[in-house]
DNA sequence: GTTTAATACTTGCATCTTGCAAGTGAAATC
DNA sequence: GATTTCACTTGCAAGATGCAAGTATTAAAC
């Protein structure tokens, strides 16, 4: 088999410079880890702190100091767990809805681009593939231990 | 179609998380950053600075900054161009080339195990298909204007 | 052929990010 | 009730980042 590394190397780059370049809404700018954050906030039912970071894979700590900054934008709320007041539940406010549905339609439009190269039968195979990816790395221990969702 | 945009983002995600998980051989720590420059310099025909630079989106000040950490590290050597003095052609040296081939090592090693939850016509499919996605963010305007390696 | 502009880097600085260590307070275990 | 564990938060020190301003070299303009 050829050089897989390579082949996702080159793929997982250009999709990471995409992103890189998503992220400013407005006169809002948002780093590519905050553009992160409100992505999974808005993905996973009210996740605490903890989740969100291994989701991630960032250091709690570091995870902390986002999520105040992504408070101080207003972008994100912080509620106590009811029932366990160790926990904060996270989630987004409208203003950071917006701005998480602009990032998504903004890459999901530069995707669309990239997909208009192909024809239906490329396009079905590609995203079929994704999938079958995404569920074996869920599968393989190897990796990606963190994220699971 | 789906949300092709939360398709991808779990799957960089993951082969990320994967390559941050890479990045020591033996008692020599190397960053994600130092690991994807190492890629760029073996995998590019006696590049420049500005070359590999612009590969991978990075800053040219933080890049030369980064390079001369590695080459205080003795992985990567800086030559200048004889027809051109003010470009420095970058290679490997041979412990250079030992880590970044260890890395790949394990990359792949990492990607056959994810690729062995696959039947053979499965596998072959992710990897046409990967191919064809590359090409398509190639010829695509919107992203990856840096990277065309 | 000298001046001007452009290129390929490098350094100064100020800011942001990162992660370990060490803390707080709350829940679970013993 | 004491100890441990868990979910976070802060202190610090180290590293990464990028703009502005520099050097040296080459190319272009006049």
């Amino acid at each position: 088999m050829e050089n897989l590394r390579s082949l996702f190397q080159v793929m997982t780059r250009r999709f990471g410079l995409l992103n890189k370049n998503c992220c400013s809404v407005g006169g809002c700018d948002i780093s590519l880890i905050q553009s992160h954050i409100l992505y999974e906030i808005d993905n996973q039912h009210n996740p605490s702190m903890q989740q969100i970071a291994d989701t991630l894979g960032t250091d709690i700590t570091t995870f902390s100091r986002q999520v105040q900054s992504l408070v101080k934008m207003n972008l994100v709320k912080k509620m106590p767990d009811p029932a366990d007041k160790r926990i904060s539940i996270l989630s987004l406010t409208a203003e950071g809805k917006y701005i998480a549905g602009s990032i998504d339609q903004q890459m999901n439009s530069f995707l669309h681009e990239v997909f208009s190269q192909m024809n239906e039968f490329e396009k079905e195979t590609v995203i079929r593939s994704i999938h079958l990816l995404n569920n074996a790395m869920a599968k393989s221990s190897a990796c990606c231990k963190p994220f699971q969702g």
